[in-house]
DNA sequence: CCTGGGGGAGAGCCACCGCTCTTCCCCTAC
DNA sequence: GTAGGGGAAGAGCGGTGGCTCTCCCCCAGG
């Protein structure tokens, strides 16, 4: 019953396996008569064209490997499920893997994609070393950084505007009177949480003020109650905060309404950043920075066909507006207009 | 720069192209002598083998398709992750496919997977008709449906005991001495829905109890919003309300609290299912049936495995036991015990 | 009006994509 | 001398695409 060959349909439909190849193939040219007792032929059998075989000879495989971190941040399952559906509306499939965040694992991963003979690597919150770089480059493999930026590296990088939406809150806070605010971000080695800070810090200093507290929440939910209960134990703690993602903030949310009995936003206000959609529900009502996804998607498989059409292209780092997004857990500036 | 060969490797190494071929075939002899040289100018040249030709010829393309819908539901993301994880440890690697939930897109889905010589089909909450069923089966491809069962249909599943859990969570209302309790659901189409709710049901009934109140609300944050706000908007609601996905149960608590002011557990207590981490964040503290994503994966691995080693092997149902996690979000019966 | 030649569409043939696997043969070792 | 390990050769796996060949249509010329 099993694997029907364009042979066996040549046989039944009298045509020869070429013919039956070039019914199938776009943009080849058959007769009507052909293509109609073709099509019948391979209905009966079940026929479909074997893709690992066609790949094999046309050099495309239509396969992105896609690698992701951080699955139990929001962001990225929504983003992942944009991702796929765009590409596969563009012909492309999805061949997925999860990294851990160490270059160990990045680099067998890319091995086994670059194994697969995929036409391009896109990369969701994972930097990639030189060297890896080094290695796609050689293969012809076009990679795409979808939120994350790398300054040395030569691939296109689509993040929303980290530095514009970190200067944006800080400007928000020094707006509704703040004195003393601080930051929580998520672990150095991620190009968002250096612009995301930077672009607060800076804000900051323009207005001749500096960051009162600071920490890093490693991304994830322990560490971000962690450093909240550090930041918030004392009775001197800040009176805003700026959480470098969404994810974290609602565990410092947690932490201050929860165990320290602070209230947000009467003595403290919280700000996020990617608006996913807890951040919307009315237990948090986080007001947060918007991080696109759909828009970055887009721009990141335009990005990657463009890249694929024309290796030669030179790379590109988008950067979508990231919009404020004003809800309940942070005081609201007399006025404030977005 | 690009693709190197075998036979590139075999001149420099100076061995046929088939003594390459071995070297790289787990299993297969080759003298060490052979080996080293091989492997060295493989390394120069930056030899790797083309996974594409080799499953032409082997039949065995190692890798598993991967159909998932309702990526919001936090269940999903965490299931794909360890899926992803678990499947790569196992040497198969994972081609995604978003559904919609849809038959049509479905069978097109199913269609081109098939076309890339997967090895076997998991879906996750994705239902399959048995005409799809049909084709995978005369394909010889094995399918595994994940948090999904099917009566009719001849493929294996893995659950958890929806019916036990449903029943656990009735039982812990009437041991709380609840008298109006009420159920939100998902989609009648799916199995969990549908076998979480008779679960329910047979232990009120066991106890000589009814369900005071039923509402669907589509697996969905607003179709459960406006499930909440009208089983709640009058003034002999329920006092206690099982809703069938976390996902949803957080949308009811938003209603029940920010909109009707009710207070969690004193006037209603609310229940969900699946235990997804924000369950148990403090502004949620939300009690629940938790399904054991990892158990749950490593049963659908172990099946799809099985299946594909025996094509014989005859479908199973595996049903992972599902305990109640008590929080705060519902009344405690006194001297309860799971 | 009929015939011959030019041209183009469409079908068939064959080489090949990169690898595996079986068969065969050679060489070594006992 | 014989057994056995390991290398080489070659036939595919299921397609694609270039080349050739055929056939038919059309038009021009006798």
């Amino acid at each position: 019953m099993d694997k029907v060959t364009s042979l066996e349909v040549a046989k039944r439909a009298g045509v020869s396996q070429s013919a039956v190849s070039r019914v199938f193939t776009p943009g080849a040219s058959a007769s009507n008569k052909t293509i109609l007792k073709v099509r019948e032929a391979a209905q009966e059998l079940g026929y479909r064209p074997n893709v690992l075989a066609r790949s094999l000879i046309t050099g495309k495989s239509r396969i992105i490997g896609l690698i992701v971190a951080y699955l139990d941040n929001y962001f990225y399952p929504l983003a992942l499920e944009k991702l796929s559906n765009y590409l596969q509306s563009e012909g492309y499939h999805v061949l997925i893997f999860m990294a851990a965040n160490d270059t160990q694992s990045t680099d067998q991963v890319i091995d086994e994609l670059l194994d697969y003979q995929v036409e391009g690597i896109i990369t969701a919150s994972v930097g990639l070393s030189s060297d890896l770089t080094a290695r796609c480059e050689a293969a012809g493999v076009p990679v795409v950084l979808f939120n994350r930026s790398q300054d040395a590296a030569n691939h296109s990088a689509v993040t929303s505007n980290n530095f514009s939406g970190g200067k944006t809150v800080a400007e928000f806070f020094l707006a509704a009177g703040h004195k003393r605010i601080g930051y929580i971000g998520g672990w150095e080695g991620a190009s968002t949480q250096r612009e995301r800070e930077a672009g607060f810090r800076s804000a900051l200093a323009e207005a001749g003020e500096t960051l009162a507290a600071h920490a890093l929440g490693q991304f994830t939910v322990e560490g971000a109650k962690k450093a909240a209960r550090q930041m918030f134990g004392k009775s001197d703690h800040p009176d805003a905060v700026f959480v470098a993602t969404d994810h974290m903030a609602f565990a410092v949310m947690d932490v201050l309404r929860g165990e320290l009995n602070l209230h947000i936003p009467h003595d403290v206000s919280v700000v996020g950043y990617d608006d996913v959609p807890p951040a919307s529900w009315a237990a948090y009502d986080l007001s947060t920075v918007r991080q696109r996804a759909d828009l970055m998607v887009k721009e990141t498989v335009t990005l990657m066909i463009e890249k694929i059409r024309n290796p030669a292209s030179s790379p590109r780092h988008i950067k979508i507006d990231s919009p404020l997004i004003v809800r309940s857990s942070a005081k609201i500036p007399e006025g404030w207009t977005s």
